[in-house]
DNA sequence: TACATTATGTCAGTCGCTGACATTCGTCAA
DNA sequence: TTGACGAATGTCAGCGACTGACATAATGTA
């Protein structure tokens, strides 16, 4: 890595709708198609945890599934979205549990609360989430996938959310998204401490504790 | 497009310390450098204006300023740092104002005040931040960009900004960190709104409008 | 069993980007 | 002025992410 540089997407994202388990209902084909998803996964996560993910090619990835690399893309549309394949699992969740507020709810205390669902998300998915920190930190092509793809479509469901709350335009009253920008960061804030600490320490106490702080920005003036 | 899709990388971001305009005084050499620099950067505007971001091949632009592809990536990292190639003094010229703040000025306050410089920044190369603007709603490339290396270098500036006038780590205390990114959340709105506008609107009302509602947000609850 | 679908493999090719090496040209001291 | 040093450039070969096109094999279905 010598200085910057660009490489991402940000837009969509879906990845497919695939199911998260082999759903045994259908059919043997989609049982197999789950099959070499969940290969191409567990030998991205291998070869990106041993080898770190610039020195890793698709083409090992896809060997070691024992697949084409063209198969690899016909999965995944980018070596990235590999390292983040459940990514919509996450958004959708997040979504919901927004949508699950009860509309007289405070609306900053809708949002944390909505965080924390967040937070299980991570203590469920550890070893994946702290993989995907680690290689965030070692390689500006995941952290910037991180932020301007995953952490993006997080900060739009709050966006919209808020907005829905409040009846606004999120185009044209600004409070949704610095509501949402506000939250991001003190995710971020806590993803950090929750990944230096080895995924030891408590994600939902970290959380909570970052987005506290946004009550009392106007404190400062 | 398709769907996602990953491309870049922040960390750093440095584009060489080259001078905005031909120095007289240095020598003949760095002034054909800084020639070529300004060819580049004037036939990627062409380009990319004419044509999209996408649909331009760094070889087109090459071929347009006289030199050879390889030059082109001698002078700038990536194509999307061909763009935004000034970001450096973006960079500075927020952290000068950041830094110029008179200490007791209340933390929203300064902030507020150093983002409107960066408005002037937007007034000042109007045309430029215009392209940057409409190219990143057009390509995910460069908006991923915008987010994950430039936005995020700005954000740097604050939180380093407020954590020294806090005198805490912004590694341990949420709040440098909650509070740039509402500000940039804020500079994002106002930055939208003014390209929509064709950049008729006043930046700095529009920046401003933005970042008082930081101060609101605890009314939120 | 026959036909339509769909996942996969193969192959060639594009594009961003880089290392290596040769060449040219500005610089600067003798 | 000349000659040597070094910076900027050109050329070329190559890597790696990704894509379109076409063939093939496996699966679902009438």
């Amino acid at each position: 890595m010598t200085t910057v540089e660009p490489r991402l997407e940000p837009g969509d994202v879906l990845v497919d709708p695939a199911p998260r388990v082999s759903d045994p209902e259908a059919g043997r084909r989609s049982r197999k198609k789950q099959r070499t998803r969940d290969d191409l996964i567990a030998a991205g996560d291998y070869l990106f945890a041993t080898q770190g993910f610039d020195a890793t090619t698709t083409t090992d990835i896809a060997e070691r599934a024992d697949v084409s690399q063209r198969t690899l893309f016909r999965h995944f549309p980018t070596k990235e979205s590999l390292l983040y394949g459940d990514l919509d699992d996450t958004r959708l969740q997040l979504r919901e549990s927004l949508a699950s507020r009860p509309a007289d709810e405070p609306i900053l205390v809708s949002v944390r609360e909505s965080m924390l669902s967040l937070a299980e998300d991570f203590e469920r998915h550890r070893d994946r989430r702290l993989l995907q920190a680690r290689l965030a930190a070692s390689s500006p092509a995941v952290s910037a996938y991180s932020r301007a793809v995953v952490q993006f479509s997080w900060e739009r469901e709050i966006i919209a959310a808020v907005a829905a709350r409040l009846g606004v335009d999120p185009l044209k009253d600004p409070r949704p998204e610095v509501v949402a920008g506000a939250a991001m960061s003190a995710v971020r804030i806590a993803m950090r401490q929750w990944t230096v600490s080895g995924g030891t320490l408590d994600f939902m106490t970290l959380n909570a504790a970052a987005l506290q702080s946004i009550a009392s920005l106007s404190d400062l003036g």
